[in-house]
DNA sequence: GATTAAATTTGTCAAGTGTCCTAATTTTGT
DNA sequence: ACAAAATTAGGACACTTGACAAATTTAATC
């Protein structure tokens, strides 16, 4: 589902948005920093995604890179963009899906997200977003609004199965248990210690979720 | 039970194994060191955390700073033993408690753990190991570590609940009630946009985890 | 009070950081 | 072919970073 194209291995997907003028050359340029900088975040983590490093890593010269990025912070708010549209489009897939029960839906939302949590790119920018969001506020505002899309369809789902619930109700649901499948991320992700628990989390969860769902009440929200 | 003396805020806990030789003042300086580069790993991230701020930060000049830590790694390594150890005390708190209902103790757990995420400190400072852990074979052993503990009691009151779990599947439901806990820091942690809804998800992950323990099967697992 | 260890200062080092600027070169539309 | 726009190269700036090597001061002990 969400590796579409396995050719290209060592080159995340990244969703770039056109730009306006330029030329053709410009936007492979474009891109190919993007790429390079994505590769370096995932490779080594933020801290060794340096404007020279970057510039190197896709053989262009410093002054190239501050010709299409004057400044850092513009090099990463459109890196950040390209990196949660990638993810957007994941989301959208999941909505269009066929008349299955809401129980399944909801299973299956589950598998797919935690398989995602598995790759490596997954695993790696992720908690490098969770730091930064810390203490920018950018960051922050950036991921919350991806989340609330990956919240989307769960919301949607749980009103099925248990329409007793108020909206608040259903949106702190959605909330838990997107949470708890994102917690996951550090233990069982690329390369952790529990990567290969992952399908019995994976059952787990879809188990644990779908119970919780159907027999929470009203009462239980205190 | 965390927040021992609301006193001294803005100066987190630690817990500083004691030194061989030296003076008292030697102690003392050693111990104001890894404070300060707490308070600046809490307040503005690992980035502000360099040998020259955190020098700056308790009054005493670079060379001074290595001449207690001679090189930058010794100091993160002595800061995040320090930081672990204090969660450990916690834990130790936890196993030794009353005779309840296991159900009751898992509650107990559950809210303590998920009091403790709400704290400045605790909602900082792990995303931000959680990032260096995916470049820092070290920091990854070291927090990897820390959970088993924190995995512990949870452990054995799954084991009452559900006997008839397996090891492997007991210590796999465990992780995964972990893992959820965690992952609401980056929703409902410190400043996040869901702290108000710590409370609701408290109760929902009481009630949805000891209904997981209760009802979970053989079967469940694949 | 002298001696020895501990603690602190001061200065320097090479390497790396983001940003800016100007001159050349290439590409494109006409 | 030509001019305009886009792209590249190269260097410089001011600053930060971690590490190191003396000196100097402070503290405990005989």
């Amino acid at each position: 589902m969400k590796q579409s194209s396995p050719a290209k291995f060592s080159v995340p997907d990244l969703l770039i948005r056109e730009r306006e003028g330029g030329y053709a050359r410009g936007r492979e340029g474009h891109e190919s920093i993007l790429r390079a900088a994505l590769h370096l975040l995932v490779e080594e983590g933020y801290r060794a995604m340096s404007m020279r490093r970057v510039a190197a890593a896709c053989d262009i010269k410093l002054g190239n890179l501050t010709y299409y990025f004057p400044t850092k912070e513009d090099l990463v708010r459109e890196l950040l963009d390209a990196v949660i549209s990638s993810y957007e489009v994941e989301f959208e897939a999941i909505i269009h899906e066929e008349d299955v029960s809401p129980e399944q839906r909801l299973e299956e939302i589950c598998t797919l997200i935690l398989e995602d949590i598995r790759t490596k790119k997954t695993t790696r920018i992720f908690p490098e977003l969770w730091a930064l969001s810390n203490h920018d506020p950018f960051v922050l505002e950036r991921i919350q609004e991806l989340y609330a899309r990956a919240r989307a369809p769960l919301n949607s789902i749980i009103a099925e199965i248990n329409p007793a619930l108020s909206v608040d109700q259903r949106e702190t649901l959605a909330l838990f248990i997107s949470a708890s499948m994102e917690g996951l991320t550090v233990f069982a992700g690329y390369d952790k210690p529990f990567e290969n628990r992952m399908p019995w989390l994976e059952r787990i969860a879809a188990k644990g979720f779908v119970q919780l769902v159907k027999t929470i009440r009203q009462s239980d929200f205190e």
